[in-house]
DNA sequence: CAGCGATCATGACAAATGTCACGGCAAAGT
DNA sequence: ACTTTGCCGTGACATTTGTCATGATCGCTG
């Protein structure tokens, strides 16, 4: 019997999964959790062999959770689950020891066949995805640049940037035009956005 | 017994709410659809007595799927689901003819009954979602001003909007300056992304 | 060590974006 | 009929944003 935690935001696509995995008689829900900083005790308590991590997540994301994991409670797998294939992601969630990696896209049948496969310890990512990831390489964004893209993306003029990172503005505007550069953007909060979505501004 | 469709792009998820509502003995999934534009011959083909639509979907989204039903398929009654319940997307729904509007937060113990209340004639809305409705009121935006953000959303500068919408520089950039007013923004994307938000630019 | 490349930092300049005051026009109010 | 109100359209102006040339620093390599 494989013992199962979901964490997943969204009460109702959370008890939807719970309910399609419980039909399968090898498999067993015995935790549900809406945010991230509570997988590990909850795994802890329930003692889960596999944890299903959605990345979208108030607390702590999928990826933070699957580290936290890792580091807390190494006994449970993590496999995380997300809407959109991020190419970065993907890498993001293997650095930070997870086992596995699906889109919400993927046929239902298909989920339980990926948990059981992550119990037997087998690695699973689907195919297309880990080529894109594998394709797009690394963040292309220097530490500095990485820095800005994070405080334009809260909302901040370049102006505000430069204050909270001792630069002058010039410098802010000269990052953020390298970054503009590399993202193929058209201005800066288009860059930040293109980073946000390849998972650059989370490592 | 009530028959169900059930439209999201998540196939995953999809799958994952038809299991949860397979659970009830009163209810019953006759149809699962991926986009948009499938809703209504779908509806028809299975003789649906009420269709749960997701809002994000490609093809045509949640609300315009509920206004195709209410013109080419009445008979069957539009429950719109969505990830966040932004304001104005349930005044939207109503007013396209949907019965009922849930967000995927609420617990899934309660998708069945609202279910059965909107199969019942009733309307069904999140009364804290709806009161927040009523409050945000509808759009502040005027007509040109609408035009002119959801072309900046498509990732055009000013002057190519002016191109497309045959006006000068200068009237696009004074309609924004009065959407980041009415917006409280600080520039013409995050007027763009706050307008989206709110749903002002999709009627 | 000298040379090379990458990153960081800066200011000058150019281009874009946002604000403002103005006039025309049509619908609603007095 | 006259005023008021709100939206549309426009150009002048100020501010913000993006690009470029330049120099400093650091690690790596022949």
């Amino acid at each position: 019997m494989i013992r199962l935690l979901l964490a997943d935001d969204q009460a109702l696509v959370r008890g939807a999964i719970a309910s399609l995995l419980d039909l399968e008689d090898d498999l067993e829900v015995v935790a549900q959790v809406g945010r991230g900083d509570e997988v590990v005790e909850a795994a802890r308590a329930a003692q889960a062999d596999v944890a299903l991590l959605d990345v979208e997540m108030p607390g702590l994301d999928g990826i933070g959770a699957a580290r936290a994991l890792r580091a807390g409670f190494p006994s449970c797998r993590a496999l995380v689950v997300t809407t959109f294939g991020r190419p970065g992601y993907v890498r993001l969630a293997l650095e930070a020891g997870a086992s596995g990696f699906v889109v919400k896209d993927t046929p239902s049948g298909q989920l339980a066949d990926a948990v059981r496969r992550v119990a037997a310890g087998q690695r699973v990512v689907d195919p297309a995805l880990a080529a894109e990831s594998l394709a797009a390489g690394p963040s292309p964004l220097s530490a500095r640049e990485t820095d800005v893209l994070v405080a334009v993306r809260q909302g901040n003029s370049s102006a505000e940037v430069a204050a909270q990172l001792h630069l002058s503005e010039g410098t802010v505007r000269n990052h953020l035009s390298a970054a503009i550069g590399k993202t193929d953007a058209r201005n800066a909060s288009e860059a930040a956005r293109i980073a946000a979505e390849n998972g650059w501004l989370l490592a």
